[in-house]
DNA sequence: CATTTCACATACTGATGGTATGTGAAAGGT
DNA sequence: ACCTTTCACATACCATCAGTATGTGAAATG
């Protein structure tokens, strides 16, 4: 590598860096390229050397931000041993990065319409996704959930928390929200366990309670403003 | 009334056939308003005569296309007596409405991108989104569910049927895989329904920890913005 | 029947995404 | 060391789009 590569991996991260901005801030139909390029204190003709078009420029934004989400969904559930709780700290750790604004903006709001569903699906399946499908797969290999299709089963649950992600992201939502929309989702989860009770006979003798993880009090989510 | 009203009537009906069949087709950000006016028969000066700009013919457009799946949703739900079999139905409703294309398209990708999230779930909340708090609310009343605030699980549902509509309506879709989205969602579902066990008459604390909570219905649906 | 209103058409403008071409410095061969 | 090629990028340009300003003719109004 000679300093031709590094000048063209500096361009190309400060061209991520400004689109990642402007687009988070304005959303993508909203920022042009023109802003793009000052942003990043180069010119057009740098941008579309480096990329196809504004929309793979947002592809790009994209697979960084959804990267940084999987990083944290990952290193929060393999700091849990057991399957179920690795699932609800995955689920937890995806709702929380999901809500920074950035993250929020660019891939679940303009995501979708921009690149379009299927390619959109493609680029989640690729990273969060992945990970939530094979969270389901272990469940229901190891019996804590009923034999089942994982996949429909994936998409409605990242369905549902990109909605509330999608939610929380927004300007005065509190923590009350934040908590309201935890218990939430950990009611739904749960409801999905396969009881103690119903269970043949699972790896291990329940040690502990159905961890309700229901932090603080699910408290009414009406903000006034 | 006079023959002024009624021409005035007919080219906004045909701007927005025209705009919705278009915008469905290709999305909101390829198609140009050269290309709805030609496909309607006016011109440009009829349609910001009649409409704010692009943006505008949009959200009608898209006031159009959830009126007429809300209105699928409550025909679906008002022919079951039963509330928890309300809920199933409309939900059920929902998805089958929700998964003609052009609904899907333009309700649930390109909706929250062009008209910005928060006033997306507003329109939302005024069609279908309110008939499903007011199942929920209806169920918590009458104990199939467990007391809990309602907005935040409704907006779950809700993505988790929008994200699940927007799978079945991609082409290629089979019927096998509808009739396996709709399994996981009565799967879903059924898990927060209270059991029958445990449910002698009254609202109990039920399995959950204490703390929880324990007040009635009490939730605001909507967050006011 | 004169006047006003209004639904719409025409003509125009600034800006945008995209392309074609130019340029100067680094890489590579001899 | 020198010439050539490559390449990362800049400049100039074009088609098109959303939006605006103005014109027009028929319906409403008195």
């Amino acid at each position: 590598m000679g300093v031709r590569d590094d000048q063209r991996e500096r361009t190309h991260r400060a061209l991520l860096d400004a689109a990642e901005r402007l687009f988070a801030r304005d959303g993508y139909g909203a920022v042009g390229l023109p802003a793009v390029v000052a942003a990043a204190g180069v010119t057009k003709g740098a941008l579309y050397h480096q990329f196809d078009g504004k929309a793979a420029v947002f592809a790009a934004v994209l697979d960084r931000v959804a990267d940084r989400v999987a990083g944290r969904v990952v290193a929060a559930a393999e700091a849990v041993p057991d399957p179920w709780g690795r699932l609800v700290a995955g689920c937890r750790a995806f709702l929380d990065a999901s809500t920074e604004p950035s993250a929020a903006r660019i891939m679940l709001v303009d995501g979708p319409a921009v690149l379009g569903w299927a390619d959109w699906r493609e680029r989640d399946a690729r990273s969060s996704g992945r990970h939530l499908v094979e969270a389901l797969e272990e469940l229901v290999g190891c019996g804590e959930l009923t034999p089942q299709p994982v996949g429909p089963l994936a998409r409605l649950l990242s369905g549902a928390m990109n909605e509330l992600a999608m939610w929380l992201a927004e300007p005065g939502t509190t923590d009350a929200d934040r908590a309201a929309a935890g218990a939430a989702l950990d009611r739904v989860l749960d409801g999905l366990r396969v009881r103690p009770a119903d269970r043949p006979d699972a790896v291990r003798p329940a040690p502990l309670r159905p961890g309700e993880q229901s932090k603080g009090t699910a408290d009414d989510p009406a903000a006034p403003r």
